[in-house]
DNA sequence: CAATTAAAAAGTGTATACAATAAAGTCATC
DNA sequence: GATGACTTTATTGTATACACTTTTTAATTG
């Protein structure tokens, strides 16, 4: 949970490995912003705040609409029989009330559609966004139902297979700001003593 | 000098510390992706594909095409004083023949620009490409001058003090596309012996 | 009893030691 | 002279030890 601190030897006896391995595994989490690293005093889940998770969902708002713009463009229909497929997977997850797999693959969606164009640049930039979304989902905990998000990507979708990019880009768009805006982002509704006791 | 062999304990001893430290280090620049890693074989300093370089310039022009339009609406006078007093610094340091120094300063140009967004995510973002730029501008020695990018940067910052956003975005773009194509990309200029003894 | 301070405990920061792996060198063989 | 197996060397991967900092606990004092 976020805030949390982490101590290097007590992760190091779970896994058993040394406080060595530990601290590599902390510093690689500490570059993806999904741990904080205060000096000497230790390692603790970040707690990413309004404005950061704000500035999050403005890049990934600015790199998807890219993706969304060109994608349309060049996209096969073997692509789209791909993305049927995995709007098929989540259909199954989404079903199951099995909670970390369906948000898993609501995000992978969206590195799916960036990784459709080549670029890996691209395509790791945006991951590391959707990795921190999800912590920020863990924080600010979003009422926005999986069912909603499926549907939305399925509308995507179809707006892919018209080749409608006008539509794929306002649909995409519309799709980024439900998910913001049914986070808890409001300061009334930010309850941050249960969030750190929690 | 990319393609070159870091070794742990010769950087240590460079700087009295204990390779503990050094591996450190390897493991944020490797993440920077200014380093590759390569298990149990050692440190190289990157050298970045054709098509990586290609991508990074991709993925900047996404950015700060979004930067440039969303800046134009909102950029204060304070703030285009700002940008000029920097292209100050930048003409001193063509002026002057010291090459790093005005690498940097042109580089945080754009640093710059983004930063005034108030978006720390994106600022961040574009900060790691802009590293990325360097290394790839270091292989594949580019012939754009200092002289033609800082007379592009007095350009859009015109562009700006207009508040013409049409304008600046075609300058933006047509400055990241002259510093892309006037890197020696292609492959009969690629002259991979020169670099690999360099 | 609260507040302050000192001592103890716990935890991080770095160096070093040892194990495992890859590279380089050597010798024998064809 | 070139090739291939074996030995030696060098380098990385991990664990551990010690120094230093922070936190906690206990004791002392007003």
């Amino acid at each position: 949970m976020p805030g949390t601190k982490l101590s290097e030897q007590k992760i190091g006896d779970i896994f058993n490995v040394s406080r060595t391995v530990v601290r590599q595994a902390f510093n690689q989490l500490n570059r993806d912003r999904l741990l904080v690293l205060e000096p000497a005093r230790g390692a603790f889940v970040a707690m990413p705040t309004v404005d950061e998770a704000k500035h999050v969902f403005e890049v990934r708002n600015i790199l998807e609409t890219a993706v969304t713009r060109q994608l349309c463009a060049v996209i096969t229909n073997a692509q789209i029989k791909e993305l049927r497929y995995h709007l098929q997977l989540e259909r199954e997850a989404v079903a199951n009330a099995e909670v970390s797999g369906r948000t898993r693959l609501l995000a992978d969606f969206h590195l799916v559609l960036a990784r459709m164009l080549g670029n890996q640049v691209l395509a790791e930039m945006l991951s590391e966004l959707l990795i921190r979304s999800s912590l920020i989902a863990l924080m600010y905990q979003s009422p926005h139902s999986a069912e909603a998000s499926l549907s939305e990507h399925i509308a995507i979708v179809d707006a892919f297979e018209k080749r409608d990019a006008k539509e794929a880009l306002r649909l995409m768009s519309k799709h980024l700001e439900s998910v913001r805006y049914n986070l808890q982002l409001d300061p009334h509704s930010l309850d941050l003593a249960q969030i750190l006791k929690a």
